[in-house]
DNA sequence: TGGGGATTT
């Protein structure tokens, strides 16, 4: 096979007037393949358009130190690039090809599918590594594919990722936490380490902004045509994806209610155009309720424009079985109307979809560092969202994308690209990763994408008042190193630390487990009275933290039956994830010399290492006002969430794990405290607030 | 006094 080598004719590029690299895309040539056996799956991934681009890729990476590697769904570039640099020989003495993804199930199935081109077993030449799994085999896996997360971590026992020749960040648009932190991390491994070459995979609209991010070239000065170490300057190159046109329908006028908009869409896409699926993104739970039930009111009323519709609902709560339902083939004669949050976007691929029906928003995380609160808002989708959700009505063949709102608005109005989740959220568990990695400098640190100066001093004092950073904002000995240590968000990480005097090890590291899980209940519309009956049976006086003590003990005396989950309204699926957690809790609390301790049904000790996390989230019922509280830190209004067990009990002092801010602002997972316990567990916070607030 | 967009270590 032809790739490009060192020392031979380089294929021909122009360059960009703005000082990127592009590919002249027409007259390459393919090269043929080689007779070596699979010779359909050879065939297969020379039709991706990526193979076409082989010798460049490779001419790329070789010379440049970033190569920004802008591909459409369907370009092939995941399951391809890591091939081609492992035959062009960058995984040989035994270095390792890196790529990685923001998700789990995207580094089991890319995997999977490389380790197939390439005929060889999972786990030897090709793994893959996910928190839980780790299916490399060391000196033998050369490429290997991981979540950005896992590479984040590996980096605390090897900060400058050595054994890695290549690593391409995946999907980098989507602009996560984890890889804003990873890019910025990159960048810093680059300048101790030439030899280590970068390929970022991005959408088109993110290109720009990767390439100054990675354009280093303006600061440093490599020695102009010495042929030591790869050029600086990131090079960009285009490779187009294998969809179909999808052609874009706007409404005329504005929409002022957008649900009853999606049905009547609906009707007419089922009136007048041919078999095809339809794909419908809202908001959430609550808006995909609504418009199954408005359809389902048409079908009895309008039997003709409805016939044959089959809606479905997807988001991220429903369980395994519901979930599988969007998977089945459509039957003959009908047509399925999928109505799905933004889990369709990115993280799940519905083969057979047609039409794509865009409401124009989503829900949104956003973070208000003065007040330490995330809240999840509707809010306007940005243009690349648009083009992303458009994009899934052309996998199959050409299809058609309502849009429910103007041209005139998505031209003129709609943000180009999304804010960056780093820009919208609580920074502690960023703040006590790169702390971990040595990183002393947070606020001067290079991100691409800087969250703002509050948040970042929002997270230094919140980790202050914990005692894990110093007055010098440094990594506390032992407490902050043990923290760093353990993969759970900082509170729950300190709250197992104290469990170590309480005696109550055993029971809070169950407890962490699952407050870092989403939720051990299964989401039950229309039969909460059976699920909250079904709660009262683990119900526990204290509260949810005790209430989940309860669920784990029935739970393994079951012997983890799904049956036993179905009947009490738990989810299976979560529950297997916390036994899971709790294994790897236990397995890293040991090795911090945390010693697995009961207490024996000691409550108050359990609720005192709560109380030694969570002090900050401490608040006081309001007397005579019906259930409103007030934070301590803020004096905030805030209520008990109706799922947890204390609802409508109102105890006078309790503790929160986090906040959902809807029309009012909700305590999640509430436990009862005394409040003599505030001062014991962080007596710096409470004696001195003053002092500290104004860190 | 009634409710969790999506990820991940």
């Amino acid at each position: 096979m032809a790739f490009w080598k060192p020392g031979t004719e380089k294929p021909s590029f122009v360059e960009d007037e703005e000082g990127g690299i592009v590919l002249m895309s027409n007259n390459l040539s393919s090269s043929s393949s080689s007779s070596y056996g699979y010779a359909n799956i050879e065939k297969q991934r020379q039709r991706l358009p990526v193979y076409k681009y082989r010798t460049e890729i490779l001419y790329l990476v070789e010379n440049h130190a970033t190569t920004i590697i802008v591909g459409e769904t369907g370009s092939g570039k995941t399951t391809q690039i890591p091939q081609f640099l492992k035959e062009a020989g960058w995984a040989e003495g035994g270095r390792v090809i890196a790529c990685t993804q923001p998700r789990r199930l995207a580094v089991q199935s890319v995997s999977a599918r490389v380790a197939e081109e390439m005929g060889v077993n999972l786990g030897d030449e090709v793994g893959y590594t996910i928190r839980f799994e780790d299916h490399t085999t060391s000196g033998v896996t050369s490429v290997k594919f991981l979540t950005d997360g896992v590479l984040i971590r590996e980096m605390m026992e090897d900060p400058l990722l050595t054994k890695y020749s290549v690593i391409m960040v995946d999907e980098a648009h989507e602009r996560s936490i984890s890889t804003d932190i990873l890019l910025g991390l990159l960048k810093k491994i680059q300048r101790r380490r030439p030899e280590l070459r970068l390929i970022i995979s991005s959408a088109t609209i993110e290109a720009k902004a990767m390439f100054n991010f990675f354009n280093t070239s303006k600061n440093r000065q490599a020695p102009e045509g010495s042929t030591q170490g790869p050029k600086l300057e990131p090079a960009i190159l285009s490779v187009e994806g294998r969809g179909f046109s999808v052609k874009i329908h706007y409404v005329e006028e504005p929409v002022s209610d957008y649900i009853r908009s999606v049905v009547s869409t609906i009707l007419l896409i089922n009136e007048r155009e041919p078999p095809g699926d339809v794909l419908v993104f809202l908001t959430g739970q609550d808006d995909i309720e609504t418009s199954i039930k408005l359809l389902a009111e048409e079908a009895h009323s309008n039997q003709k424009n409805s016939s044959g519709l089959l809606p479905l609902p997807l988001y991220s709560g429903l369980s395994r079985a519901e979930q599988e339902l969007i998977f089945t083939p459509t039957p003959r004669g009908k047509r399925k109307v999928i109505l799905s949050t933004n889990i369709a976007e990115t993280s799940l691929t519905l083969e057979g979809v047609v039409y794509v029906i865009d409401s124009g928003f989503s829900k949104q995380k956003f973070y208000n560092p003065i007040s330490d609160i995330e809240s999840l808002v509707v809010a306007p989708i940005s243009k690349a969202s648009a083009r992303q959700r458009s994009g899934r009505a052309g996998r199959v063949r050409p299809g058609k994308c309502y849009r429910l709102y103007t041209e005139d608005y998505f031209l003129k109005q709609m943000p180009g690209e999304g804010i960056p989740e780093m820009q919208r959220s609580n920074l502690v568990s960023t703040v006590i990763q790169l702390k971990a990695l040595g990183i002393d400098n947070i606020l001067g640190f290079d991100w691409p994408s800087p969250p703002s100066p509050q948040a970042m001093i929002r997270a230094l004092e919140v980790l202050y008042s914990l005692q894990i950073l110093d007055d010098d904002a440094k990594l506390t000995s032992p407490t902050g190193f043990q923290v760093a240590e353990l993969p759970l968000d900082p509170m729950i990480s300190k709250m197992i630390l104290a469990s170590n005097e309480l005696g109550c090890s055993d029971e809070i590291i169950t407890i962490a487990a699952v407050l870092s899980i989403q939720s051990v209940w299964v989401i039950a519309r229309g039969v909460q009275k059976e699920q909250d009956e079904a709660k009262l049976r683990f119900a526990a006086a204290e509260g949810d933290h005790i209430t989940f003590l309860n669920v784990y003990k029935g739970f393994l005396e079951s012997k983890k039956s799904s049956q036993w989950c179905y009947k009490n309204f738990l989810n299976y699926q979560s529950m297997k994830k916390v036994v899971e957690i709790r294994d790897q809790l236990k397995r890293i609390a040991r090795r911090l010399g945390i010693t697995l301790k009961s207490c024996e049904g000691d409550i108050d000790a359990v609720r005192k290492a709560v109380t030694a996390g969570f002090f900050a989230n401490a608040c006081r019922l309001e007397p005579h006002s019906n259930g409103v509280f007030k934070t301590i830190r803020g004096s905030e209004e805030v209520y008990i969430h109706p799922s947890s067990v204390l609802f409508r009990v109102n105890p006078k002092w309790v503790v929160y794990q986090s906040i959902v801010s809807t029309e009012r602002q909700y305590m999640r997972n509430v436990v009862t405290i005394n409040p003599s316990w505030l001062t014991e567990a962080a007596p710096h916070f409470y004696q001195n607030r003053q002092n500290n607030m104004s860190l």
